[in-house]
DNA sequence: ATTTTTGCAAATGATTTGCATTCAT
DNA sequence: ATGAATGCAAATCATTTGCAAAAAT
């Protein structure tokens, strides 16, 4: 990939206060060039097909520091997997319980009301909405 | 339990289209008597308590089928764990991160509006909005 | 008799952990 | 040197599966 994408990723992740390694360049590449849903797996192999001396062990953690820094969200979408997405703009799912297909519906389209007034110990972390559709019988 | 009890919960297996057997009845005690959140293992317990001979096996199947008739819902809120919910009017949750409290949010207080169009080889399955929030650190 | 349901134990698969090594400061 | 980051393999844990025994029709 192109220096200016490297440079691009490893500001990004300065700025989030992440130091820069190899690996979480790597990672930041796969997930934070473009908008991605993307399982650890995914995310690993598509990693290794270029530092293929690059541990499950080190994309877990990797991804966690992510969101924790919030540069990617945890999709809790399918028992399974947990999906990683890197589209940080306030946004839902639509989700295809046959085959697995995650679209973004922005924020515009889509408008939650009447989420209950909380206690003032209490903290509103986020509000996911999954619209789960069912493509017709294969 | 009261012989009403499980006069009730049969007659609602039967409707369901299930048939009943000792295993199944006691999984719908625990779980269709009143609107509950459970994990599968939370189940296993509560029904091992009068039937100690019931595999986790069983459970699952059942917990399947119930699902498959609508009379449980599964929420997916955790990735480590899948909760059974017996409240089976439309609703929302609130999902406390730190103590895994979750809490129904009626679909009187809560709206979602613009749910996008749908082709017509797609089909709606349903709209999950689960509100996360963060008790205050303890 | 045949089909359904169950229990058990083993298999699966995603995620986590412990620990030794390597890297950065 | 010291602490952080990584790789590796083993551990964990919820869920699933295969199969044989028990129950229902």
């Amino acid at each position: 990939m192109d220096r200016l994408t490297t440079r691009a990723m490893a500001e990004r992740l300065r700025e989030a206060g992440i130091p820069v390694t190899l690996q979480r360049l790597e990672i930041a590449r796969v997930m934070l060039q473009q908008p991605v849903h993307l399982s650890a797996d995914q995310i690993l192999s598509a990693v290794r097909a270029t530092v293929p001396e690059t541990s499950r062990a080190t994309v877990y953690n990797t991804l966690k520091l992510f969101r924790e820094k919030k540069l990617v969200r945890e999709l809790i979408v399918d028992p399974d997997r947990v999906v990683f997405d890197s589209n940080t703009d306030p946004h839902y799912h639509l989700y295809d319980v046959n085959t697995g297909e995650l679209t973004d519906v922005s924020a515009d389209e889509l408008r939650v009301i009447g989420v209950p007034q909380l206690p003032p110990d209490i903290e509103l972390e986020e509000v996911d909405v999954i619209i789960r559709v069912r493509g017709k019988r294969t």
